[in-house]
DNA sequence: GCCGTTTTCGGCCCGACTGTTTTCAGTCG
């Protein structure tokens, strides 16, 4: 637990979080490279952004001591990191943003267009913005560069148009729906095949940039015929071992072709994050040997010493194998070294589900249907938690229709076979105060709290308004708990750690909320959590009987935060389960 | 800019593909 000392500490004015920061520390990564600075130095900001981003831990709380106890970061970076999270930015910062302007940043985001283009572009024809760079191309100008013709130019117009076409990433399902086509359609042209999704898509992230296939056992027929596939809309590139193209949608997918004696190097190579790899490298380096993807070799004579399966890559670098939802290089390197990888909770160790609603308020189905739908499932039992007052919108319960609910539920237990409880999904309001009365909740089997309006509050106001919630007697789990919508909307700002000191003082569980745009917690968020002792679960928020198939991604983000099955509490079977509620538990 | 059982200097992951070249620089993952 960062703790902040007598010294360094600077009282925040214009403070920033974590993204904040990081976003800056990737900005001066960025200006550095179109600058032509030392790639070490670039690497060493980029990094740094990242880990900022990742940290599960508020860093403005840090002094200089405390943030260079993190890795990757040293002197220069944590003089960066204190000065931006004091004032908003840094002086390097705004020297860079002088020779350059941010506008610039942009056309680094452009498929095919990298550091150098962007430099050459804003020195020789003085382009600024993507609007200066349109008119370049069209005006001819960007061929007449050195280095650069007329399918370079053309490159970045189409990049452009693509540019305002799609917004580039993905939801996790959205991305396995369209790798699942691709692969059924690779299995066709190649039945005996073996076709893998890698990247960020086998890793479990919340969103994916692409699709990365990678197949074993064909040639490069296959991807003649996946360049033909139905929906490719323009094909990137096209070689004997990889083709990529851009789907209908704005899938970019790149598949690749490699020898069976190096599946396993190429498995590894492009399932692991870029952090991931640089840490294995660095590793084999210092074991005398040098990792790639097609294998792992001896430094001194290039003798091959393993590549044909995962297994084997990470044995010979003295490592168990790591479940890919791990490899972030989050701690799971060492983890492995000493044999303390977790043994991550799975789907189907999903006995209940505790979030969902019905045709009381905004849900579609019965509650004998979800009933009926949770048992297919393979769920033993169920809590439904329809919407309160506050929620007009979505018909929300008050107190009296709450507990005539309630007593519909009871009544439906048993039915097919999955025992039901009486719950309710209850708004947290603006104060913290809760949305029906405690008489009310007290008389529930299970009260989920969520916040469905004013997000607008500022960093203490929400924390306070989430800790107050949570203290009330009657609250057993809170739902949704950040509110971010991935790639809509940005979670409310609240401190994770006075939230979660507050559910294990209290015994209240955290959700992993499985709506696909919700996934909230995140998986940084989670894992703070199963370090403080909170329990969690795992929930629909099923809105019909279909829903329940969304409990495979939060079971994802679960693995990502390395979540044992005893750390989540609908794994356990139903009495188990009740005792681990807050209203069960003896007041500590 | 970071880092250290090869340590305070001198390393730092690396190969495929494309376009503009005629041997390679830039981009991407």
């Amino acid at each position: 637990m960062p703790a902040c000392s007598s010294t360094g500490w600077t009282p925040k004015v214009f403070g920033l979080d974590n993204l904040g920061i990081a976003r800056i520390l990737r900005e001066v990564a960025d200006l550095l490279e179109i600058k032509g600075d030392n790639p070490f130095k670039i690497r060493a900001y980029r990094n740094g952004g990242d880990i900022v981003a990742n940290h599960p831990h508020d860093l403005a709380a840090l002094d200089a001591a405390g943030l260079r106890e993190i890795p990757g970061i040293g002197k220069d970076l944590a003089t960066r990191i204190l000065e931006i999270s004091a004032a908003g930015s840094c002086a390097y910062h705004r020297e860079l943003i002088a020779e350059f302007p941010p506008s610039v940043l942009d056309m680094l985001r452009l498929q095919g267009v990298g550091p150098k283009t962007v430099a050459t572009l804003y020195r020789e024809l003085g382009v600024r913005t993507l609007d200066d760079l349109e008119a370049a191309c069209t005006g001819g100008r960007v061929r007449a560069i050195k280095g650069m013709g007329p399918k370079k130019e053309s490159l970045i117009l189409k990049a452009l148009a693509e540019r305002k076409q799609y917004a580039g990433r993905h939801l996790l399902p959205d991305a396995h729906n369209t790798a699942d086509a691709v692969v059924a359609y690779l299995r066709e042209h190649a039945p005996t095949a073996q076709i893998t999704p890698v990247g960020s898509l086998r890793r479990g992230c919340d969103t994916c940039g692409d699709i990365d296939i990678l197949v074993t056992g064909a040639d490069g027929a296959l991807l003649d015929a996946f360049t033909r596939h139905r929906l490719v809309e323009r094909v990137l590139g096209h070689g004997d071992t990889k083709s990529s193209a851009l789907l209908q949608g704005g899938f970019q997918v790149d598949v690749r072709l490699v020898p069976a004696e190096s599946r396993g190097a190429a498995l590894q190579y492009f399932t692991g994050s870029r952090a991931h790899n640089i840490a294995l490298r660095d590793r084999a380096i210092g074991l005398g040997l040098k990792l790639n993807e097609y294998g792992v070799f001896r430094t001194d004579d290039e003798s091959r010493v393993a590549g044909a399966t995962e297994e084997d890559v990470y044995a010979a670098l003295g490592l168990a194998w790591i479940p890919p939802e791990l490899r972030e290089n989050r701690g799971e390197i060492a983890a492995a070294v000493t044999g303390q990888l977790p043994s991550l909770v799975r789907h189907g160790e999903l006995r209940g589900d505790l979030h969902m609603h019905s045709t009381a308020t905004d849900g579609r189905d019965t509650i004998e249907g979800m009933a009926e739908a949770a048992a297919a499932a393979g769920l033993e039992y169920i809590a439904i938690t329809d919407h309160s007052q506050a929620l007009a919108m979505a018909n929300g319960l008050d107190e009296k229709r709450a507990l005539a609910h309630a007593a519909r539920i009871r009544a439906a237990d048993g039915h097919a076979g999955v025992r039901l409880l009486a719950g309710i999904e209850c708004d947290i309001r603006p104060d913290g105060t809760l949305d029906l009365d405690d008489e009310c909740l007290a008389q529930l089997d299970l009260v989920i709290v969520s916040v469905h309006s004013a997000f607008n509050l500022d960093r203490s106001q929400m924390t306070d308004r989430l800790v107050r919630a949570i203290e009330n007697r009657w609250v057993d789990i809170v739902g949704h708990p950040s509110g971010r919508l991935i790639l809509r909307r940005e979670a409310y700002p609240f401190d994770i750690e006075a939230v979660v000191a507050a559910a294990a003082r209290t015994g209240v569980a955290l959700e992993i909320n499985c709506q696909v745009n919700r996934l909230d917690l995140s998986d940084v968020h989670a894992r703070v959590a199963r370090d403080r002792g909170v329990p969690l679960v795992i929930s629909s928020d099923a809105h019909s009987t279909r829903g329940f198939s969304r409990l495979r991604w939060g079971a994802i983000v679960a693995r990502r935060a390395w979540l044992q099955p005893e750390h989540v509490l609908n794994t356990r079977p139903f009495e188990a389960f009740q005792a681990g509620l807050r209203r069960h538990r003896q007041p500590s």
